[in-house]
Order: C-alpha cells, then structure tokens, then sequence
DNA sequence: TTAGGGTTAG
C-alpha cells in the first residue's frame, strides 16, 4: 500500500495529456487507496487521480469516494459535487449520497435526494430505506412517512427486518405510536426471526421517549429475550421521567450491568440534577472494575461541570490520561466545558491548545467558557482563530459571542454580531438569540429600545424574552413597563412561578408592600411554588448542596454560627445588609435574617468551616446570586484573604480582595 | 454482494 502511495503521489501523470499514463491503477486498488485514506487532502488527491484515470463514471469507485468524504464532517459538499458530476447515477451512487446527507444530519436534502431518485425512475432497493427513513424521524415528518411507508409496501421491502425495523423507529420517533405498534402486531406474520429484540426495544424506546414508560414497562416484562440495550432504555426512561427510585430498582435487578447501563445511570442522576450521585455513582463503577467508555467519560465530566466539582473534575482528567483514552472531540470538548464552568478559564485554554483536532462544538464550548467567565476580548480571539481555521459558526457560537458582549456590557459590540450573523451568514435567529439582545439593551438601561426590539421581533415573544425585560426594569426601577411585562408573562405562563416572583420582586423594591401581598395571595390561589434556591460547594472532592434556609446539615449549628461572625466582621469593613433584595413585608431584623441564610452563604460559611486550606472557594447557584448575597461575598473575599468564585445561572462572579470581574454589572 | 441495526450523549 505503501509503495502504491508514493507511486501515485510523488509521481502524478502529466495533466494535459490523460491519454498518456505510464501508471495504471485498476478499480480494486482505487477502492483501497480510498479506504485507507487518513485526510481530507488525501482523499481530495485520490479523486485527482481518478478523474485523470478515467474512473469517474465508476460507480464502485465513486460510491465508496463518496462515502469517505461523508465521514469528513464539513466535507459533505464534496460529497455532492462528485454526484453532481456523475452522469446517470445509479441505485448505488444515490444511496450512498442519500446516507452520507442522513448521517451529516442534512435530513432534508437526503429525502429531496430520495425524490430525485423516484422522480428518475430508479427503483429503491432495501438499502435505501434506513437511511430514509432516519431523515423523515428526525425530520418530524409523519405523513411524509407513511408515504415512503406506501412505496416500501408497493416495492414488497417490508419483510426486510432492518427496514421494518427503520418504519418502526420513525413512526415510534414522529410520535405516531399506534403505527408504530400495529406495524410491530403485523410484523408477526413473519415469524420470530423478523421480530427481532431490537424491533421490541425501538417500541419501547418510542414510548420511553413520549414520556408513556408505564405502557414501556408493560412491554418489557411481556418481551421474550431481554436484550442488554432495552434494560439501558428502560432505565434512561424513567430517569427522564424523575421516576429514580423505579430506575434504581430496575438497574439492582439486571445481572450483567455494561458500561451502557451504568452511563445511563450517571447521566440519569445527572440529568434529575443529582450530581453528588452521579458522582459517586461514577467512582462505584471504577472501583468494580468496570472500564469506562467515551461516553461515559463525557457523562461524568458534564456532572462536574453542573455541580462546579473542579476537584473531581480533575481527577478524572488524570483518569482519562493515564488510561489511555484518546483525546478526542467529545473528550476535548467535555474537558473544555467543565474546566470552564468549574472557573478555571486557564486550564479550559490549556486543554483546549493542546487539542489536536478542534471542530466547531470544541470551538463553540471555549468560546462559551470565555463568555461565562466575563472574558470578552478572549471571547473575540477565539472566534476569529476559528474562523481562521476555515470553520464557519453557527447560531450557538453567535449566541456565545453575543452573550460574551452582554457579560462585559458591551451593547454595540453585541448588536454588532447579530446583526452580521444575520446578513452575512444568513442565519436566522433563534427566540435565544433575541433574548440575549433585550438583555443587552436592559442591562444597559435602554428600555425602550428594548421594549421596541421586542415589539419588531418576527416571532411571537416567549417567557424568557418578557423576563429579560422584566429584569432590566426592576434594576432600573422602571415599575410601570415591569407591570407590562409582568402581564405578558403571566398571560404566557399562569403556571409558572418566575412571573409572580419577578412581579413581587419589584413592588417590594419599591416599597409597595400591598401589592406584594395581593401577588402573593394570587400566587397561593393557582398553587404556584417559587422555585428553592440551591447552591453546591465542592470540598476535598465532595459536593454538598444546600438549600436557602437549611439547617439540614450535620454541622448546621457551626455554619450558622460561623455565617454570623462573617457577618458581623463585615459589618465592621461598611457591609450593611441590602434588604431590598428580600419580599417579605417584614421588620428590618426579620429581612436582614431572611437573607442571611440564602444557600450561598452557607456554602461560603461551611467552606470556611471545613476547608482551611482551600485558596479558592467555589459555589455554584441555581439562580441569579442577589445583591447582598454579592456585596457580602465582595467583603469576604477581602477578610479571608481567599479568592471566592460564585457560578449563578447566567455567569462567573469571581471575588478578589474585596471586588468581582464582573464589577457589579450583571 | 458497491451498502443497512439498537443502548448511554454535550
């Protein structure tokens, strides 16, 4: 192989005269050269020198070029190309396109493909359908389904297993589940062969998905032979559905657990927010000698990085490197995110330059740290490095890069890039990417412009779009476009607790204590509950979680205590309790107490209890940190002498001798 | 046979 390579590289045959070719490479060798092609400029020399051997109407050959560059991410366009050149493609070189868009996720263009075909008079085979049939599920599509259904009928396919198992998945995946169940009913005509394990667990999968994982269950215990996969389904869907206890006792019954089922255990306690268990479920896996995939890696990396655990962390790093996992985009790109949500920017750069291959989600996810992190300029380095590279963004890293504008309250650098993510890259914005710009011009105090952005939006407004107005107007106490906004929201979302809150918030602000309560009377009428906060704190490798109010905890009576001398020492360095972050229409004391005991606070306290030689303390909120909560932090930081770094739902706070990178702008 | 499978996933 090696010989033929240099054979054909060093020495190409003269481009003018193809005629004339001293050097004859026949069908066989072409279709290894291709396989074994490691690059993209490789393959793009080996479709040279098919063009100038007058193999280009090859259909074996080209099928497998055509392939080879759909296994390249970004290069499906040269996938089209060389169909575009074939004259009279044929049953193969259209399938082989038709999978190559399917697996690229370009489900649209691989069906107008599939029309094409049809349109051309080729008669699909079986192996066309999978590939079909995967765009349509992902697609949505039901009615254009049960057409493709119709012509697998006319062509006499459906007894073919894989393809009856691909109708099955798509009806169980566009949600038309009683298709999906009649097909399976009928599938038994075929006999057992036909009705494979994997067409029971594709039903069972379809119905975990749509949340029925009681009708899942009922199918499980009828099914004949339990594969290993459907026990990983089952359990990953009652975890999505918050049935954890059912999953656990699910999980205690299977005899062999694989890699598969415990990943979806992390995942799962991940997913329910259960990130200590995750965890530790994580390191019980280890210690039974069970050897980690990828996969599961991702999933515990993506625990820490939502419990802000940098310890463990860390110390799955190492595991990583000294196990010999190849550090690939996934494993790259969930280091990158957990150092970065962790609030170690420096090790998230360090990973990510030592990244060999960097594809846009890589790129996507550091660009994000960096905005997180209140790091613009590094923010805008990193964008054009990527560019540079020949990766085009997307919406989500716009929404990164704007979202970097937004943290370091740069409004026109902000506007900047949504408006050259619209026109010249024509990507359309999502209701995200509008939130983040009302958020832009609230933060700065141009409500106006933000109510008018709102106004001109080509989509109808959702909750998230009135709640960043909302907030702007309560921190630039404008009440009566608050009380606008606080209509919207409720008219949106009754239900939701966020509208009420966010209304109450700001009478209180101001004062209005009647109008608080009258919120608050509505609120307990439609039994709305406010959202708990919740804060965790990772010590000496292990996370703990507190509650506003939580006196749960074995060392309460210390943190408390210890919280109360912070406190008071503060008050010393000209810390006064901000009251107007609390909405109680209580007395002074009451409110000053009512603060003092947000989940925050106890973490700081408990950190400082039990960690004494911990130089940064890092605390990870579920909602925005408030104003006391911040100005406390800023006067710890500078009695301890320890650096404090504050993750709340939207960014960094990172708390140094008395100030925070995000100069009280958030 | 020029080529098709499910499970965990940011």
């Amino acid at each position: 192989m090696k010989a033929l390579l240099r054979m054909l590289f060093s020495k190409p045959p003269p481009a003018k005269t193809p005629s004339f070719n001293p050097i004859f490479i026949d069908e066989p060798q072409f279709i290894s050269l291709i396989h074994s092609s490691k690059s993209i400029k490789h393959l793009q020399q080996i479709h040279a020198q098919i063009i100038l051997h007058h193999q280009f109407s090859n259909s074996r050959i080209v099928t497998q070029l055509i392939s080879s560059f759909s296994f390249k991410n970004n290069f499906i366009n040269h996938a089209l190309s060389i169909f575009r050149h074939f004259n009279n493609p044929n049953l193969y070189i259209f399938n082989s396109l038709i999978r190559a868009l399917a697996d690229n996720s370009y489900y649209m263009t691989s069906i107008s493909y599939f029309v094409l075909m049809l349109r051309s008079n080729i008669r699909p085979a079986n192996l066309t359908f999978p590939f079909v049939l995967k765009s349509t599920a992902a697609l949505q599509e039901g009615w254009l389904g049960m057409e493709i259904h119709t012509q697998i009928l006319k062509l006499g396919l459906l007894c073919d297993r894989l393809v009856l198992l691909h109708l099955v998945d798509m009806y169980a995946k566009v949600g038309l589940l009683e298709c999906a169940c009649q097909l399976f009913d009928e599938s038994s005509q075929w006999g057992d062969e036909a009705r494979s394990t994997l067409l029971w667990n594709v039903l069972i999968n379809g119905y975990c998905k749509v949340g029925k994982w009681g009708k899942a269950v009922e199918l499980f215990e009828v099914m004949p032979e339990k594969y290993g996969s459907t026990w990983s389904t089952l359990i990953n869907g009652l975890m999505k559905a918050g049935e954890i206890d059912r999953a656990m006792e699910l999980w205690r019954s299977v005899e062999e657990r694989d890699v598969v089922s415990w990943t979806t255990m992390i995942n799962g306690f991940s997913l329910n927010g259960q990130h200590e268990q995750a965890l530790s479920m994580f390191f019980e896996m280890l210690e039974q000698g069970v050897k980690p995939n990828d996969q599961t890696i991702v999933c515990a990396l993506l625990a820490c990085a939502k419990a802000g655990a940098l310890e463990t962390g860390t110390r799955i790093h190492d595991y990583v490197l000294s196990n010999g996992f190849a550090l690939k985009k996934g494993i790259t790109a969930a280091l990158v995110d957990m150092y970065a949500k962790c609030g170690s920017i420096e090790n998230a750069s360090r990973v990510f330059d030592m990244a060999e291959e960097k594809d846009l989600r890589t790129w996507s996810v550091m660009i994000w740290g960096c905005a997180i992190n209140g790091y613009l300029d590094k923010a805008l380095d990193c964008f054009n490095k990527m560019k540079s590279t020949g990766i085009k963004p997307d919406g989500v890293v716009f929404l990164a890069i704007i979202t970097a504008c937004l943290h370091a309250g740069n409004v026109d650098h902000g506007l900047h890039f949504f408006d050259k993510m619209k026109h010249d890259y024509s990507i359309e914005p999502t209701m995200k990417h509008y939130a983040v710009i009302v958020d832009l011009y609230g933060r700065a105090g141009r409500l106006n412009q933000a109510l008018r952005f709102i106004k001109n939006m080509p989509i109808d407004p959702d909750f998230v779009i009135w709640g960043a107005l909302f907030s702007a107007c309560r921190a630039h106490k404008n009440i009566q476009m608050a009380e606008y906004a606080s209509e919207k929201l409720l008219e949106l979302e009754p239900k939701h607790p966020g509208g009420y809150v966010f209304l109450s918030n700001v009478y209180a602000g101001a004062g209005k204590w009647q109008d608080v309560e009258r919120v608050r009377t509505k609120m307990k009428n439609k039994g709305v509950a406010k959202d708990p906060g919740w804060s965790y704190i990772e010590i000496h490798g292990q996370v703990t979680s507190f509650v506003a109010g939580d006196h749960f905890h074995d060392r309460s009576d210390e943190i408390h205590l210890k919280l109360d001398e912070i406190t008071k020492n503060a008050r010393e360095f000209g810390y006064t309790p901000e009251t107007e972050w609390v909405l109680h229409n209580i007395e002074e004391e009451e409110k000053e107490e009512s603060l003092g005991s947000h989940s925050e606070k106890l973490a700081l306290a408990f950190a400082l209890i039990s960690g004494d030689d911990l130089k940064v303390i890092r605390i990870v909120k579920n909602l925005k940190i408030c104003g006391d909560c911040h100005s406390l932090m800023k006067h710890a930081s500078k009695m301890t002498k320890r650096d404090i770094v504050v993750r709340d739902i939207k960014r960094f706070h990172h708390f140094k001798n008395g100030s925070c990178s995000c100069q009280d702008y958030w």
